[in-house]
DNA sequence: GCAGCTGTAACCAAGTAGATTACAACAAGG
DNA sequence: CCTTGTTGTAATCTACTTGGTTACAGCTGC
């Protein structure tokens, strides 16, 4: 089982926000699913999503999306929160419903619990140390190479 | 989506095996299967998986099951690399095919890479610190406070 | 008013997990 | 030798999640 793609076309979206430039005019869901090759639907409840958590702000009709904060202030924790491809402290999945009359499903669970959310909380952290800025600097640089 | 709770099954029947003394008789996947409140079957799959890692012997015909190492030898990783909830390096899933012809869709997935590939490293080392005689350990611990 | 975009609901197809049934293979004891 | 009990595994089923798609209401700005 593998964490949702709804994070990588996330952070996809937010790096095109970023890396965007007015002169081209206005970013669109149809557009954006131009660039991440699916159906702008999909888009645009990626979207809500990002909206409710802040990090961008949706103009509803007329079309165009904008980061709400910097690029260096979004991280990619940020991001992973937002999507919710994952339930606050729940990465891992323990079985319900273990034998009571046995000394170890009495116990299984709350020993389990301390280490995989310390676990989940390592993977956090590691995202929590890589920002949207790095992300779209890291993109313009290769496609710096690509060009060149 | 969570990660699949074969894994915590995993650790549940090894902590069974763990702390099981020979003089209660053979510990079958049946009797396994009603310490973790699921179907025997399931627990002879997951099984399959440990004894194809090298964690546990399955004795074919005459019921009983045994570890292979030591508890202070097997660690949590083993067991989640055992019960291949997620293939190798494949704990995020990245949108399969941006578009090549927009620079953010062409690198999206080589710049994500490294970061994800880091974040799920830091799981896995976290996984790797604790022991199944840590968690046995740990379920005696508790039994013990239960009882008194 | 009209064109174009967003916000959402509704539905579909595909994939996965876990539960269950069924059965072949085989070890051990009488 | 043959019966009993267990493992190994295939096949099926239901439930759930995801991503894709269609449809349409609501709204903005020209």
């Amino acid at each position: 089982m593998q964490i949702s793609s709804r994070f990588s076309v996330a952070v996809h979206v937010l790096a095109l926000l970023a890396t965007h430039r007015p002169t081209d005019g206005l970013l669109t869901s149809e557009r954006m699913a131009g660039s991440v090759n699916t159906n702008p639907v999909v888009i645009r409840r990626i979207l809500g999503q990002l909206k409710k958590a802040g990090l961008v702000e949706v103009r509803p009709a007329s079309g165009g999306t904008f980061l709400s904060r910097q690029p260096a202030a979004i991280s990619l924790l940020d991001v992973y929160r937002a999507t919710e491809v994952v339930e606050a402290g729940q990465l891992f999945s323990i079985h319900e419903q273990p034998n009571p009359a046995c000394p170890v499903g009495r116990n299984i669970q709350a020993a389990l619990n301390d280490t995989l959310q310390r676990a989940q909380a390592a993977l956090e952290q590691q995202l929590a140390t890589v920002t949207l800025q790095q992300v779209a600097l890291d993109i313009v640089a290769r496609t710096a190479v690509g060009v060149g």
